[in-house]
RNA sequence: GCGAAAGUGGCGGAACUGGUAGACGCGCGAGACUUAGGAUCUCGUGGGCGCUGCCCGUGGGGGUUCGAGUCCCCCCUUUCGCACCA
C-alpha cells in the first residue's frame, strides 16, 4: 500500500466501536461477584456532578477526564478500579432554575439526568453505569433520611432557632449566598431577617477531631488550609468582668438579689495581655444580659438599636466595611485588672454567634474597638510599646503586634508573648479568667423551607416532641405538588399539602404533622460515596462487606470550591456514623486532590461573558480522545489552566501522526530499537508514569510527544519495538485510539482487560553519555559530551583543550573548581 | 484586613534537592508537495550586537553564592480562599 492510499485516524469511527465494544463486554461494569471478590480494589471518585438544565460544562469534563485519566492508569497498572458517576440533583439551584422555566423539577430533573448521561457517556470515561446514584431518587433519598434518623437518634440533630434571611418581596427564605448587598439576588429587594425554627447538626462537637485529622490525610495542602480557615480555631481567655450596679427589670439595682450569671459578663479574647487597655466594654444587641445593664435613660435608644439590627440581613449586618455604629447602655462593668469602672456599649460588630457575643474593647491595639472609640470619643490607652518611648504618646492607630507592656501594673516590662499567659494566670487566680479555646464553625442548619428536596424524616407531636419516622416506613416521599413555589409564611411549600402532612404520631397515635422542611443538599453528598459500591442494594444503605473493602475512598478528585462544605460535611458524617458503629473508618477519603480552574482565553468562563465551551462540539468535531488530551495539555492539572481552541490542534496532531506511526503494522520491522531510541523509550516511561502519579499530566504528554518526534525524526519509519510501548502509554488519556492500535498491532484482548503497562529498566534509561557544562567564572563558556561518570580531572583536561575555555582561562590563575559529576565543571579565576 | 498561590518569549506553559532558562505545543517565518490550502511534511523561531563569538534576559530593587527563575529582605501586580471571629 502507498502512503496515500492508508487509512487516516477517524475519530468518531474508532470511538463509537471501543464504546460499543466496552458496554457490550461490561469492561467497566462490576458485577456482584467483581465487587466481593477484587483483590486490589481501587476507589477512584469524583465529584458528581449536579445535572444542570445547561448540559454538561467543560469545567465538569475537565475535572472529570483527570480523575479518569488517573483512574485507567491505576487500572492499567493492575488496579482494580471502581469508578462510579451520579447526580446530585436536588436543591435550590435546580428549583429556581424549574421555577422559571415553568417546568416542575420531578420532570425538568430526569430530562437533565438523561442529557448528563448522553454527554458522559461520549467522553470515554470508564464509569459503571450499573452503580450511579441520583439523590431524587426515593431509593437514594430512603438512606438520607435513614442517616438523618441515626444521627438524631444519637443526639447529633437537634431543633432550635436561628436567624435566616427572609425577602419580603419573594416572601421566601434565601439563603446567605443569595444576599447581594443586603438586597435580594433575585428581585433586588432589601432582605430583612427572621427567627425560625430549624433542624441542626450538631457538627461543633466534632470540631477538634475534624482539625486534628487534617495533620495526617493526604490532601492538598490549600484544601486543608481552608479547612483549618473555616474551623478556625482560636487560643485565648475568657475573662469575666463583674457588673457595677446591676439593674433589675424594674431599672432598680438589683446587686443584692442578681444571680451569679447575672453578675458578670464575660468576654472572650486572644489577647488576654491587652486586658488593662480596655476602656470600654461592647455587647452583641442580641446578648441576654443587654436587659440587666441597661440604664432607663437609655432603655428606648437600646431598644430602638436592637430592633434595627435585628431587622438587618444577615450579610450587611456582617459587612466589614461599613461605618461602626452603636449605643451606649448606661451600665459600666469593671475592668478585672485595673479596677476602673467602664462603660458598656452594644454595637451590631460584635456578633453573638462567635465568642461569648461580648468583647472587652481595647482601642489601643484592636483596629475594630479603635475605630468604634474614635467614633463615639470613648478612652484610648497605650498598654504595648513598640520602643521605649512609645509609652507616653497618644495612639493614633491601633497597633495589633507583639511590644511591651506598658501602663499595666505590675506587667510592666514585660513582653507581650509571656504576658498572655502571666495575666491569665494572674486573674484566673481570683477567678476571673480561664485559658478557652473557640472556634469559627458553627452548628450545620439542615433545614430548608423550600419543596426540592428529602423530607426530613420528624413527626411534631404536641405530646411527644418530635418523634422520628420508623425505619420501617422510610423513604418519606415527596410528593408531587403543582404549586411548589415558596411563599410569604416563610415554611416550606410542602406545610400547604395538609393530606401530606396530618399523621399519627408513631408513639402516641394521637394527630401530629410531619415536618415539613426539607432537608440541605449537602446532605445527599455527604454520603453518596458511601451509596456507590452498594447503588445495586434496596435493603441496606451500604453494604458492610463492601464498604470494608472498598473505603474509604482511595482517591478524590475534585474542585477547591467544595474544599470547605462539602468535604466538611462528608468528613463529619463519615465520623458519626463511625462513632455508631456503622462504618469501620472516620475519614472518608485516604487522597483528596483538587484539581484546578479552566479558563478562557485569559477569562474566566461565564454565560454573561458568552465564553462557555460546550464540549459536545468539540467531541464531534475532534473527537473525545484530542480533547481529552488538550484539557490536560493546556496547563499543569492541580493549577488549572487556559483553553483556547487552537490549542486543540497539538493533541490532535500528536494523535494522527501516532496513528500513522503505528498502523502500517505490517511495515513495522521486527528489528529491535536503537540504543538511543531504547535509551528514550525508557526514560518516557520513568516520566509519564512518575508524572501521572503525581497528576502531572501536562509533562506527561510532552514527554510522548517528545518520544515520538525523536522516533519519526527525519521521516523515518519505526519499527515496532520502538512504538509500540508508546499505546498503552496514550492510553489513559487517548482510551479509544489507544484500544485501536493495540489491536491492530495483533494484541487480541483489551488493554483495559488485559490490563498492561510497560515498565521500565533505570539502567536502560540513562543516557551514556552526558553533555558537560564548562562554566568560567559561574558563566557558561562550552558545553563537552563525555562519558558519563567521567572523572574531574578528564572533565578538566578536556574543558581546557577548547578554545572558548582557555580565552577566558589564560593569563590567570584558578583558584577553585567546582565539580558537580555528570553535570557541570566551573572554573574559578582571579 | 488575614491566609495562600502565582508573576518566565507573540501566546499556553517547561525547568529534579540552587547547576545548560524557554522542554512540549500554539502562532509566526522559510522551503517541499500541490490546481488550491486555514491539509500534510522539513527546517527555523527570546532580544541585541562589531554574529566561529559576545552582551542582555524569568514583575521591580537589594542581598547570599563559584553559580539564583529557584534561597533571604523590601516593594509592585494578579488570582483564589476567609473576612467586623474579638
Amino acid at each position: 500500500m502507498s502512503p496515500q492510499e492508508r487509512e487516516t485516524y477517524d475519530p468518531a469511527a474508532v470511538e463509537a466501536r471501543w464504546q460499543e465494544i466496552w458496554e457490550q463486554r461490561g469492561t467497566n461494569r462490576f458485577t456482584d461477584d467483581r465487587l466481593h471478590n477484587a483483590e486490589r480494589p481501587f476507589f477512584n471518585l469524583m465529584m458528581f456532578p449536579y445535572p444542570s438544565a445547561e448540559g454538561l460544562h467543560v469545567g465538569n469534563m475537565y475535572a472529570f477526564t483527570g480523575a479518569d485519566i488517573y483512574g485507567r492508569w491505576r487500572r492499567l497498572m493492575g488496579d482494580d478500579v471502581f469508578e462510579p458517576i451520579g447526580f446530585d440533583a436536588f436543591g435550590i439551584h435546580s428549583e429556581n432554575f424549574a421555577l422559571r422555566v415553568g417546568t416542575h423539577p420531578m420532570e425538568l430533573i430526569p430530562a437533565n439526568i438523561a442529557n448528563f448521561t448522553r454527554q458522559l457517556r461520549s467522553i470515554g470515561a470508564m464509569y459503571d453505569w450499573n452503580h450511579t446514584v441520583d439523590t431524587t431518587d426515593p431509593g437514594y433519598y430512603r438512606w438520607t433520611q435513614w442517616i438523618f434518623l441515626k444521627l438524631f437518634d444519637a443526639g447529633l440533630a437537634v431543633k432550635k432557632k436561628a436567624p435566616v434571611n427572609w425577602c419580603p418581596s419573594c416572601k421566601t427564605v434565601v439563603a446567605n449566598e443569595q444576599v447581594i448587598a443586603g438586597a435580594c439576588e433575585r428581585c433586588g429587594t432589601a432582605v430583612e431577617q427572621r427567627v425560625l425554627s430549624q433542624w441542626f447538626f450538631t457538627i461543633t462537637k466534632y470540631v477538634e477531631r475534624l482539625l486534628a485529622n487534617l495533620s495526617w490525610i493526604d490532601w492538598s495542602d490549600t484544601t486543608v488550609r481552608a479547612q483549618e480557615n473555616w474551623i478556625g480555631r482560636s487560643e485565648g481567655a475568657d475573662l469575666h468582668f463583674p457588673i457595677a450596679r446591676p439593674l433589675g427589670e424594674d431599672g432598680q439595682h438589683e446587686s443584692a438579689r442578681v444571680q451569679p450569671d447575672r453578675h458578670r459578663i464575660t468576654v472572650f479574647t486572644t489577647r488576654p495581655d491587652t486586658v488593662f487597655g480596655a476602656t470600654f466594654m461592647v455587647l452583641a444587641p442580641e446578648h441576654p444580659l443587654v436587659d440587666v445593664v441597661t440604664s432607663p435613660e437609655q432603655r428606648s435608644a437600646v431598644e430602638a438599636y436592637r430592633a434595627g439590627a435585628a431587622a438587618m440581613d444577615l450579610v450587611s449586618r456582617r459587612k466589614t466595611d461599613k461605618t461602626k455604629t452603636g449605643v451606649f447602655t448606661g451600665g459600666h462593668c469593671i475592668n478585672p485588672a485595673t479596677g476602673h469602672e467602664i462603660p458598656i456599649w452594644i454595637a451590631d460588630y460584635v456578633l453573638m454567634e462567635y465568642g461569648t457575643g461580648a468583647i472587652m474593647a481595647v482601642p489601643g491595639h484592636d483596629s475594630r474597638d479603635f475605630e468604634f472609640a474614635t467614633q463615639f470619643g470613648l478612652p484610648i490607652v497605650r498598654v504595648v510599646a513598640q520602643t521605649p518611648d512609645d509609652a507616653g504618646r497618644p495612639v493614633t492607630e491601633a497597633w495589633e503586634g507583639s511590644g511591651t507592656l506598658v501602663n499595666s501594673p505590675p506587667f510592666d516590662g514585660m513582653h507581650t508573648d509571656q504576658a498572655v499567659g502571666a495575666i491569665t494566670e494572674w486573674l484566673a487566680g481570683r477567678e476571673l479568667a480561664e485559658a478557652r479555646v473557640h472556634y469559627r464553625l458553627y452548628d450545620w442548619c439542615i433545614s430548608r423551607q423550600r419543596y426540592w428536596g428529602p423530607p426530613i424524616p420528624i413527626i411534631e407531636c404536641d405530646a411527644c416532641g418530635p418523634v422520628p419516622v420508623p425505619e420501617s416506613e422510610l423513604p418519606v416521599v415527596l410528593p408531587w405538588i403543582e404549586n411548589y413555589r415558596p411563599d410569604e409564611s416563610g415554611v416550606s411549600p410542602l406545610a400547604r399539602v395538609e393530606e401530606w402532612y396530618r399523621v399519627p404520631c408513631p408513639r402516641c397515635g394521637a394527630p401530629a404533622r410531619r415536618e415539613t422542611d426539607v432537608s440541605d443538599t449537602f446532605l445527599d453528598s455527604a454520603w453518596y460515596f458511601l451509596r456507590y459500591p452498594s447503588a445495586h442494594r434496596d435493603d441496606v444503605a451500604f453494604d458492610p462487606a463492601l464498604t470494608r473493602r472498598w473505603l474509604p475512598v482511595a482517591m478524590y478528585i475534585g474542585g477547591e470550591e467544595h474544599a470547605v462544605l462539602h468535604l466538611l460535611y462528608s468528613r463529619f458524617i463519615t465520623m458519626a456514623l463511625h462513632d455508631l458503629g456503622l462504618v469501620p473508618f472516620e475519614e472518608p477519603y485516604r487522597t483528596f486532590r483538587k484539581h484546578g480552574l479552566l479558563i478562557k482565553d485569559g477569562a474566566k468562563m461565564s454565560k454573561s461573558r458568552g465564553n462557555v465551551v460546550i464540549p459536545d462540539e468539540a467531541i464531534a468535531r475532534w473527537g473525545a480522545d484530542t480533547f481529552r488530551t488538550y484539557l490536560m495539555f493546556l496547563g499543569p492539572y492541580q493549577e488549572g489552566g487556559d483553553f483556547r481552541d487552537q490549542g486543540l490542534l497539538g493533541p490532535w496532531g500528536f494523535l494522527n501522526r501516532l496513528w500513522e506511526t503505528v498502523v502500517p503494522a505490517e511495515d513495522l520491522g521486527s528489528a529491535p530499537a536503537g540504543p538511543e531510541l531504547d535509551q528514550k523509550l525508557h526514560a518516557t516511561i520513568r516520566k509519564v508514569t512518575e508524572d501521572i502519579a503525581a497528576l502531572r499530566f501536562n509533562t506527561a504528554i510532552a514527554a510522548m510527544m517528545e518520544y515520538l518526534n525523536a522516533v519519526r525524526e527525519g521521516g523515518r519509519t519505526a519499527n515496532r519495538a520502538e512504538i509500540e510501548q508508546l499505546v498503552p502509554l496514550v492510553a489513559p488519556f487517548a482510551p479509544h485510539l489507544a484500544e485501536e492500535l493495540w489491536q491492530r498491532l495483533g494484541h487480541e484482548r483489551s488493554l483495559f482487560e488485559a490490563p498492561y503497562w510497560p515498565t521500565f529498566d533505570p539502567e536502560r534509561a540513562t543516557t551514556d553519555t552526558v553533555e558537560l557544562v564548562v562554566q568560567v567564572n559561574g558563566k557558561v563558556r562550552t558545553r563537552i559530551p563525555l562519558p558519563r561518570g567521567t572523572d574531574q580531572d578528564t572533565a578538566r583536561e578536556a574543558a581546557l583543550a577548547d578554545a572558548n575555555v582557555t580565552r577566558f582561562v589564560d593569563g590567570a590563575t584558578i583558584r577553585k573548581v567546582i565539580w558537580v559529576p555528570d553535570r557541570l565543571l566551573n572554573l574559578v579565576v582571579g
